[in-house]
DNA sequence: GTCTGGCACTCCGACCGTGCGAGTGCCAGC
DNA sequence: GCTGGCACTCGCACGGTCGGAGTGCCAGAC
């Protein structure tokens, strides 16, 4: 009936001016800035519903009121429009990014706009390697009984290890073990990559049996195995501005899971690309996250998504309007990186 | 004469106590915690000069008195002895840098261990281009007219360009061209490889003059010229911590210059190995790092510092204790990198 | 039944005045 | 040249007051 409708209403501006003031929202504040079409005094029944349905509160008798996590949830889920960019932030997203000279450049410029974008922290997960493929293997004698080995994917991402061989090799034997590690592994996906390695000890040359063990092994061990993903983070800067007020006091918990990566890396990887994921406050269900909401979307082919990106920012924040920005980004990147 | 001798012992004192504190410190307190051999009254014309000479200031009247930065100067120059670290924190370096496994591995370490040593942000430089030599430099195709290169430095950087070219390029150009580039830069530092372009120039076959041209002038744009130096950045948790007191409310200009990083990369790269750096306060000229100070020392072999690290804090730290962390974990770094 | 205006009540936060304590500068005496 | 004593200053914590914003409830209007 009408009665809900208004009431959801009322739950939408207190959202949109809560965000907007920082200040707990009043009946009277709400009555006058948006046309409700009703009186304060409605209004006020309203709230004590929503309140009771656990959508708003308030942070002491005799103020206003503020949305919990589940209020942000709703707003979210079901009152908010998706707000299109401007044409100059559409044309700032890729003055950004074109003109970047490596996959590096491209992830540190992506995190500089998306913070600058959002005033939030921003998070680019480098493009997963289980799910790249082996573009060529390089392998460089670095001393009598030392080897690099350097993978390039097909996401521009290069990694390199020093392998630590029981003998001595010559340079006649890493030219072959070149030629044998990438014919075996050419456009093998990195997760699949496992499987090939009995296929290329049987058939490597009795001589270079013993290198390509050691080798592959290493391989495997340290690239393929412990989803060895790098995060870039930015615009921290915007967590000691505003947010201040926003997280109780202190931004140093939350500072500190940022950097020790490993929590937002498990929540940013876990994503579609296309569809936008929201975690709002205690849904992150860690600790130093209570308190911050998660703006987060794969980027990519929307099959294959290569990795995540997002924002982190407080709970109390312009949804809408960043959840465009960071569809929006991930968007650009994921055809700048098709194109390479 | 034993006057002046007395009253850099105050100096002393007053560092020490209002480091270890963070309150103005007083005559009272100063008699009490030192033995100065005499009264407060006494410290207290000493203190009077030394505000005079503008070593010390006061809040405001009636309050103890705080160091300046000219203070801190003269502190860390005459007043500090080196603090040799404790034996848990030897320990604690090698721990932490062991088991590195690329060169992107031992810097995240680096600067997470000195964060964690000295409380502070710790801020460490890759291996400078310029200073480097080149290992390998491989090239991929990629696309009927796309090459990657990747260049390896002897200090372990990777690093990898797309170049566009103007025509295909079949396989075999590829190899030759990996054979040319090689002979011609194995083991050239990177600030002299520009000298050997035309060189190569006159010795490449002619059908391949093209290709070496447009190769070698990205190489040479993108790797060599703008001195294209990456820093690492940690411990940002720790501003937010116990700093928030002493950046005077906001430590939000400080984390924008650390995230522009062109500042930081121009202070911290003008180091020598061996010799710790401090710059004190105001010194550092730039807006953002007034009331900052920077302990700075070039890592790798002492003719030749391979880059920087240091860390950046409030004026008010234990500087002995910080100038020995810095320049330890620079020893050990500098060797780590030496063995591969 | 639903909305509205009015009213009494609550309670936070800003404001203000006071008193305490830490610290200083100065001075006379050793 | 050092020391103890003394008067003075000043920031800050403490406690009480007051105003305003906001609420809940109720009786009456539509």
């Amino acid at each position: 009936m009408a009665h809900d409708e208004r009431r959801l209403e009322v739950l939408r501006a207190i959202v949109q001016d809560y965000v907007s003031t920082n200040d707990p929202v009043g009946s009277k504040a709400l009555a006058d800035r948006h046309d409700l079409g009703v009186s304060p005094a409605t209004i006020r029944n309203d709230m004590a519903v929503l309140e009771e349905q656990g959508y708003i509160t308030q942070p002491h008798t005799s103020a206003g009121r503020v949305p919990t996590d589940k209020g942000y949830r709703l707003f979210v889920d079901r009152l908010s429009a998706v707000k299109p960019l401007s044409m100059a932030e559409r044309r700032a997203i890729e003055r950004f990014l074109d003109g970047a000279v490596d996959l590096h450049d491209v992830l540190g410029r992506t995190v500089r706009l998306l913070a600058q974008l959002t005033r939030q922290v921003a998070v680019v997960q480098y493009p997963t390697l289980s799910r790249s493929a082996v573009r060529h293997l390089e392998v460089v004698q670095v001393s009598a009984s030392r080897l690099m080995l350097v993978l390039i994917t097909d996401t521009g991402r290069v990694e390199q290890r020093v392998v630590d061989c029981p003998a001595d090799i010559d340079a006649g034997a890493v030219a072959e073990l070149r030629t044998l590690l990438n014919s075996a592994f050419d456009g093998v996906k990195l997760s699949e990559a496992g499987g090939k390695v009995p296929d290329l000890l049987e058939t490597a040359p009795a001589h270079l049996r013993g290198l390509v063990a050691t080798v592959s092994a290493t391989l495997l061990e340290t690239l393929v195995e412990p989803g060895e993903d790098r995060l870039v983070i930015g615009g921290t800067a915007n967590l000691a501005r505003g947010s201040a007020l926003d997280f109780q006091g202190t931004v140093s918990p939350l500072l500190e899971a940022l950097e020790e990566q490993v929590v937002v890396l498990r929540l940013i990887s876990e994503v579609d690309a296309g569809t936008v994921l929201v975690r709002i406050g205690e849904e992150n269900a860690h600790e130093a996250l209570t308190g911050a909401s998660l703006v987060t979307v794969g980027y990519g082919s929307p099959e294959r998504a290569l990795g995540g990106l997002g924002i982190v920012g407080p709970t109390r924040m312009d949804y809408p309007t960043n959840m465009a920005a960071v569809r929006a980004v991930a968007r650009y990147v994921g055809q700048l990186l098709a194109e390479s």
